[in-house]
DNA sequence: ACCATAATGATACCTAGTCTCGTTTAATAT
DNA sequence: ATATTAAACGAGACTAGGTATCATTATGGT
């Protein structure tokens, strides 16, 4: 019988930056394991309140190699404000809910297919793109229905 | 034979907030100038700059009060960084060239329906979406081309 | 001309970063 | 274990995009 260990995702976090040569050092572990501790989404200066002890600077540029390294996806709310989450690696996009904030990952979009026919009719060499989606979870609904 | 005034941008801009109720004022028609004048997308920085007889609070006040009227749109560029450009009415997208930074609108797209439809599959009541795409344009193409 | 109030600019404050620079620390070679 | 050295750090200044407050000014309507 393995034994298998099951590793915190705050070590995931913290291998996959070790994966990349980056140092495990305090700070990150204190970064990776509130980010790990994390329901949804959440804003660099959240992450800041919970960490005094941890440099601005320094938490910005851990949400900098998280998100480069695909860990963390960064997610525009519908106010403008720009927030974190762990993400699923690889492009996706997000529908959020306006009303309670929620987020959920948007896998198996075809987009790219859309936006590559369009992208030709105007003579448009695709490269990328953002998309984000608004409106009400499952859950929030009967809070907003009139009938 | 009808004579035809041509209405100047600036102040199409100008009557847009008025019939909104908005006070036609001097720092109100010195930012819809600047603004009328512009040549594609701009950041309320460079507003501000060419304006410095101009409150900072005023500019963005004007910025919001455009935006909400539909008369310029917001565009977020690959690197975050926000631009405001005057708008076509009505919801668009933009097709953002990455080499050269100009944008073209992108109209009649039918994006609206495979969102219903992605959507409706995640049982979520769609209410808005933000899409920016990146690519090159076509005169920048032959730049990038290698072979 | 007068008046109510909309709008303004100054200022302070906030969020989100970036950059520099002197110090500390982690990985690694001995 | 210790020395080396580059990576990483925190402090602090700076940029950029905003918002909130508030005393003053200007606008539009009578
Ligand atoms: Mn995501
Ligand atoms: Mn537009
Ligand atoms: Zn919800
Ligand atoms: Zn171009």
């Amino acid at each position: 019988m393995v034994r298998t260990r099951v590793i915190p995702l705050a070590e995931q976090l913290l291998d996959t930056l070790g994966e990349q040569g980056y140092r495990s050092t305090s700070p990150r572990k204190a970064v990776t394991q509130a980010i790990a501790a994390k329901q949804g989404h959440f804003t660099a200066e959240q992450l800041r309140q919970q960490l005094p002890g941890v440099g601005r600077a320094t938490i910005y540029r851990s949400l900098k190699l998280l998100v480069d390294s695909g860990a963390l996806c960064r997610v525009l709310l519908e106010d403008g404000n720009l927030h974190y989450q762990l993400s699923h690696q690889g492009h996706h996009h997000h529908l959020l809910c306006v009303e309670c904030g929620s987020s959920q990952d948007l896998l198996g979009c075809d987009i790219e297919d859309l936006l590559r026919q369009v992208s030709a009719a105007h003579r448009f060499q695709l490269s990328g793109h953002w998309l984000e989606v608004y409106g009400r979870c499952y859950d929030c609904l009967p809070k907003a229905a009139t009938g």
